[in-house]
DNA sequence: GGTTAGGATTCG
């Protein structure tokens, strides 16, 4: 018998013949005698049974070494094991995923998916009669809670006995629901809705779930916040609720929230971590309840009940007329009319069809408005209406959405904004998501760190190693235009530190030499080692731009000259100007530049409101004063916007100066996207007024500082111009903002060049530098397409460090 | 400790 089932409660190993030995999991090698050897682990992932193509079932699944030693590496403790024929058919009834088993008689041979799944180099064969498992199963978990003998094949318990003050809880199953009882429960997500406003006084979800016992119950979550609802992703996902109250409706038993309810919600998928998902500060969560998830997980995985199959498909994949879920990023958004929004995704895929081009008004798209052609043929339009208006508003450009129960037309005529011409452009698609919540419509914003936008963000990064992006629509000449002088200068702290490069990315290509690099086709990724020859500018502050994110332009920074040119004359225009109604207008009192020299009241605006509630100091509208006095000013008061009087009104200055001062810090707008004004300044819900707060406030589209490079490289084959800006903040390990305000942040950039190229150094002197390079086609300033490479992937591994003290002189 | 909703499409 190729499985073992060793007594309850025994330790594998018991039974286990004596003369085999147990090698540890890490120890495995290639080259390891697998005779009369043994592993030992815990089964972390099962995989199902699985036919080939010469009809012999195989199985995997992942052992995990439990009996690490402190000392050994906690790399290569799980490893893959492919069971075949009639093992992999008992393994897959006799074991669950949590067992620990005792493998013998298996080969060794290299694992192929060592990159995918960072599991051991090697993986474990076991076929034919030799091999074996040995399974020992923990002893029942006791079940104190439960009343009734059917309740005990169903009903989990999580308690603490070592604890008498943690809250024991006692989940019922979904097959023992008595009308009127208050219960806390587990379930898998058959069904849901995102949470829709109801016509009462909270926002409502929808759900249905299951759990082994195979009913399906019906949940109805009312909670005024959205953060206190379920966090559901995909039907599998797993929802924990506590205070449920089981009641009839139609025949048939649901549940709703009572006082005190909460949800937790997991993702369902077999092998994914079990984070919960809530946004509570606190709650209970142990080892039973890791325990319950993943039990719920195999056994939703297993196949005995069908959970419905997922509808997500990627934009490639998208038929006419069908309904699908779709995960993307969004790009840009529109508003189309009070119905309709338009939102501009993409998922890395190319749908088959062409998009129906929407027109929107001028200058209410957020973010960028035009794109790579490149890129363009990747983006969908997406319309979404009614209800799903609003939850749009609330999304930002680079989000990452799922989007449910989207519908694919195909050349619809009454498409608003389209034009007449696209009218009979039957073959164009366009993607609804119509108004309501049926078949759970609606739009989620994915985190982060969930695993399906994990996956979505490697496809989206490969794609713009390969791909012309708008990033790369840069004229690079403009580095040789540059004049501008930083409020400190950038100082030299010489010093020659030991410095290279190192490559941070996952390219699974060889270094080439540069003569390599030019005659390669563009659009490709490139690992060089070189030197740095020359760079520019070698004024390092001239690497500093602005740069807006909507149309993509970038500028220089104003000097100084000019914007005390823009205070003075600002400060020149006079007469009566009515203040805001929000605002109360006051007298502040500038000390005077040297001592003894009087001081100077200049006119104030404050919102009433942030008054009130005695924020006076995060928010400052300043008018008539110089560029200097505003300067000091700004080291007293959070947020001060300079202000002048124009027609009797209170407006902004010319936007080449800084809308804002914050400290050092100086933020600065787009002057063809921003549509500024002096308004009133919600703080609500608010924690802190930044910069972004006040741009949005007064309609200023704010400008990023940017770094930008151009590096002459050079190795024994050629010499290249390469440009230093998309990653240049990881390659100095600093940021574009602290650069622009902090001498620190200057004097790393400024010694991290003396480093790579020192002043008076020969080539010598020059370190290697291990880069990776990506090459891209973009015009130039005199409309030619050439080829360009920028440096990305890569930090400067000993960043430059405050040079060692002279000691004394 | 009240009210809401109680799945089930196609409109633009």
């Amino acid at each position: 018998m190729p499985v073992c089932v060793l007594s309850e409660g025994a330790g594998p190993g018991a039974q286990v013949p004596a003369h085999l030995t147990r090698i540890p999991i890490p120890h495995i090698t290639i080259s390891t005698d697998c005779s009369n050897k043994t592993v030992k682990g815990k089964v972390v992932r099962k995989g199902r049974l699985v036919s080939s193509v010469f009809d012999e079932v195989t199985l995997k699944a992942v052992i995990q070494e439990e009996d690490s030693q402190p000392s050994s590496s906690s790399q290569n403790l799980s490893i893959s094991a492919v069971l075949f024929g009639a093992l992999a058919k008992d393994f897959n009834k006799a074991v669950n995923e949590g067992d620990v088993v005792v493998a013998s008689g298996f080969t060794v041979e290299k694992s192929g998916s060592v990159h995918e799944d960072r599991l051991h180099p090697c993986k474990l064969l076991l076929s034919g009669d030799d091999a074996c498992f040995y399974v020992s199963r923990p002893p029942p978990p006791p079940d104190p809670g439960s009343r009734s003998a059917k309740g005990r094949s169903t009903a989990h318990t999580a308690e603490d006995s070592t604890k008498a003050k943690v809250p024991k809880y006692t989940y019922v199953g979904l097959d023992e629901l008595e009308p009127g009882s208050v219960v806390n429960v587990y379930g898998v997500v058959v069904f849901f809705k995102q949470p829709f406003k109801s016509r009462g006084t909270d926002f409502c979800s929808i759900l249905k779930i299951t759990d082994k016992s195979n009913q399906k119950i019906g949940c109805t979550i009312f909670r005024q916040n959205l953060e206190d609802h379920p966090k559901i992703f995909q039907i599998g996902d797993i929802v924990r609720m506590h205070r449920v109250k089981a009641q009839f409706f139609n025949n048939a038993i649901t549940l709703v929230n009572t006082f005190g309810f909460s949800v937790v919600t997991f993702d369902g998928v077999v092998g994914n971590a079990v984070e919960p998902r809530t946004s509570s500060r606190s709650f209970h969560f142990d080892q039973d309840d890791h325990r319950i998830v993943e039990e719920l997980r195999s056994w939703a995985a297993d196949g005995q009940t069908i959970l419905p199959p997922t509808s997500t498909i990627p934009l490639s994949a998208v038929q006419p007329r069908a309904y699908f879920d779709l995960t993307c990023q969004l790009l840009s958004k529109a508003p189309i009319d009070t119905t309709c929004t338009l939102l501009k995704v993409w998922d890395g895929t190319r749908c088959p069809q062409t998009m129906l081009d929407v027109i929107v008004e001028p200058n209410v798209t957020e973010g960028p408005t035009s794109f790579s052609k490149e890129k363009e043929k990747l983006i969908a339009n997406v319309l979404v209406y009614d209800n799903h208006v609003h939850v749009a508003g609330q999304l930002k450009p680079g989000d990452f959405l799922r989007i449910f129960n989207l519908r694919a037309i195909l050349g619809s005529s009454q498409v608003p904004g389209l034009t007449s011409s696209q009218s009979e452009a039957t073959d164009h698609l366009a993607l609804h998501l119509h108004g309501g919540t049926a078949y759970g419509r609606g739009i989620r914003v994915l985190p982060e760190n969930s695993p399906d936008v994990q996956k979505l963000k490697r496809t989206l990064d490969a794609l713009s190693e390969n791909n012309v992006d708008e990033f790369c629509e840069l004229n690079d000449s403009e580095l040789l235009r540059i004049s501008i002088t930083l409020p400190n200068s950038m100082e030299l702290n010489g010093e020659a530190v030991k410095c290279s490069t190192e490559r941070r990315c996952l390219h699974d290509v060889q270094p080439v030499n540069l003569a390599k690099v030019k005659q390669s086709d563009p659009g490709r990724i490139h690992h060089v080692r070189v030197q740095l020859r020359s760079y520019e500018p070698s004024r390092l502050y001239q690497s500093l731009k602005l740069y807006c994110s909507k149309c993509t332009l970038m500028e220089e920074i104003p000097d100084d000259e000019l914007i005390a040119a823009l205070f003075s004359d600002a400060s020149k225009d006079s007469g009566p100007c009515s203040p805001p109604p929000w605002s109360l207008s006051g007298q502040v009192s500038v000390p005077g530049e040297a001592q003894g020299s009087a001081n100077r009241a200049l006119t104030v605006y404050m919102s009433s409101q942030l008054l009130s509630e005695g924020k006076f100091k995060d928010l400052l509208f300043l008018m008539g004063s110089t560029l200097e006095e505003m300067c000091r000013l700004a080291t007293g008061y959070q947020n001060i916007v300079p202000v002048r009087p124009a027609g009797g009104q209170l407006t902004l200055l010319d936007l080449s100066a800084p809308f804002l001062f914050r400290g050092r810090r100086r933020y600065y707008g787009c002057k063809r996207c921003s549509e500024a004004s002096v308004k009133e300044l919600s703080a609500k819900g608010v924690e802190a007024i930044d910069q972004k707060v006040v741009a949005e406030a007064l309609g200023i589209q704010l400008l990023q500082f940017v770094l930008l490079m151009k590096l002459e490289l050079q190795d024994e084959s050629d010499t290249l111009d390469v440009l230093l800006w998309r990653d240049a903040e990881k390659f100095f390990g600093v940021t574009a903002d602290d650069v622009a305000a902090d001498q620190e942040a200057q004097s790393v950039i400024h010694r991290t060049m003396d480093t790579l190229c020192p002043p008076e150094g020969s080539a010598a002197d020059r370190p290697w530098l291990d880069l990776c390079l990506q090459s891209y086609r973009a015009e130039d300033n005199k409309g030619r397409n050439r080829t360009c490479y920028q440096i990305v992937h890569t930090s400067v591994t000993k960043p430059a460090s405050t040079p060692p003290d002279p000691g004394p002189t």
